[in-house]
DNA sequence: TTATAATTCAGAATAAAATTCTATTTTAAT
DNA sequence: ATTAAAATAGAATTTTATTCTGAATTATAA
């Protein structure tokens, strides 16, 4: 397991809100050289733990306002049905996420799209043509309360 | 409505993937130049369609290997119940999104936390001490199929 | 505890990237 | 077709990232 001390954690904290932030800023809050912070950002690269640097951008703005979680059933627990649905899951765009769960439905996905009528051709076109779906059922998003990328460590 | 070219969608399709990518490496794969690409990324930033940009990190290097999808019901519909609710839900680490939902349920949250231990005095301690609350269901993460922040736009 | 090795850190030097500037070209509207 | 606005290219400048060397700190073993 890998430790992380106080730095670390600040370091990773202030790289999740703005991966922008410069090492001579980073080193001005932390009280630190600007060679001890690139050194750590780096081995916290290096380790893997942070993964990578991405640019978060406005939903509204790119006609992806309509958020749906679906959930799925599959129509037999068969290895191939689970195997197909995950691999054909991966190709969709419209799938952020898609998750393995418990309960009454295997899966369930979130999915962006522009509106109703998007996502009803969403539905029928793309998602329950995966062989081996049971039955789905859509959770309409009213309101984003939370959306967060900052994981405490 | 702000109309974006094909080089603004494929900008931002590289800079959702790696923010890191200078525009250098941009401006050669799109055969712009440097400041064409310097002063797109700029007014996409000016337009807020990138809204920032995030170091991601690894959950399971951090102690945050266990995923919960909580579905949470209120007790009565009342405004007070909705924005107290949502108010103490902004404030917990663990809780990553909230949505507000259609269906059975009024809510549904996305927990990362350390494992099931954790989960469970979690639910006792912070998330059912908000008042108004009237039923939770849990649905437990198997396996992440899928987890992108890329939005295809 | 002390000696030793391995990290971590600071400060300076260098390399690379971001940013600015000016002039030119392209695009859009009249 | 004419004009204004926006987008682009290339060079110059500023800022940042990266490397390097040596010192300080920390961890480890005798």
């Amino acid at each position: 397991m890998i430790k992380l001390d106080t730095i670390d954690r600040q370091l990773l904290t202030y790289l999740q809100k703005d991966a922008k932030k410069t090492t001579k800023e980073l080193a001005l809050v932390l009280d630190l050289s600007n060679t001890a912070v690139y050194e750590r950002i780096k081995k916290l690269e290096r380790q893997k733990i942070i993964t990578n640097y991405v640019a978060l951008i406005d939903k509204e703005k790119v006609e992806k306002s309509f958020m749906v979680l679906c959930q799925v059933k599959l129509s037999q627990h068969v290895k191939n049905n689970i195997v197909q649905f995950e691999r054909e899951v991966l190709k969709l765009e419209e799938v952020l996420e898609c998750y393995h769960i418990s309960g009454d439905y295997d899966y369930i996905l979130k999915i962006l799209i522009k509106n109703m009528d998007a996502y009803r051709k969403f539905l029928i076109e793309k998602l329950t043509v995966i062989s081996g779906i049971g039955s789905t059922q859509s959770m309409f998003v009213i309101k984003e309360v939370k959306n967060t990328t900052l994981i405490v460590s």
